[in-house]
DNA sequence: TCAATACGCAACCACTGGTTGCATGAAATT
DNA sequence: AATTTCATGCAACCAGTGGTTGCGTATTGA
């Protein structure tokens, strides 16, 4: 099985970037959000939000509901759990490569510095 | 703990691009490679791995030492390590948070359908 | 009714992943 | 020794994207 599968190349993209991370950070405590109220609490303008909201909700990784003259969006918690395991695994497959490879007992000791 | 933290940022951009993704799977797997013979493996250029190289090199999850005529490149194990507990740290995170919202059953049975 | 508020759309800028083209330097061949 | 080959590096260029500002529109509430 190969690491970097062309299939999770929109989750990882959706997640790679900072500011959707933290989105889904604020999703997470806060239930749900419309792109003013969150964008309040990032260092962006809500337009940049509402994009971000726009590549997440795509992805389905957030579902967004109008609600008067509000969006609010929540968390898909399935496809965000299924976006987790993906990162597990990617993580488990390489550090199993770097076990294999037996060069991995140093490795964790430097790693456990910061 | 926020999970999504600045200083966490570089590492996850240059983990974040799928092509770089695959850099480090080839050179995890053929234990060191120069930019054309990275290239030749995969759909993107010589210039392409060339810059991206670049960037793993100045993260630090890769050292490239000039060998003669070409520059060879290896993973750099300790970083690598690093990076893999940091992905595994969010990740871990988020799920804590999931179910802590205590609806993570339904996903994770939905999340296994892939 | 009218002001405030939340949204969407469009134009614009900077950065980045990708390309092509060319110049340079080391290796190998003759 | 001279030449050809091969790997690298640099520069220009293009497309996509994260970010901004500005404006128009619709819903809420005074």
């Amino acid at each position: 099985m190969t690491v970097a599968g062309a299939v999770d190349d929109d989750l990882w993209s959706a997640i790679g970037d900072p500011t959707r991370r933290r989105l889904l950070d604020l999703l997470l405590l806060e239930e749900a959000g419309t792109a003013t109220s969150l964008s309040q609490q990032l260092p962006v303008t809500r337009q940049a939000v509402a994009k971000h909201l726009g590549v997440l909700d795509r992805v389905g990784l957030v579902h967004g509901t109008p609600a008067g003259r509000e969006k609010r969006y929540r968390v898909d918690d399935a496809q965000l759990a299924r976006a987790v395991a993906q990162l597990a695994s990617v993580g488990s497959a390489w550090d199993a490569r770097l076990r294999r490879i037996k060069r991995i007992a140093e490795a964790i000791q430097v790693a456990r510095q910061d």
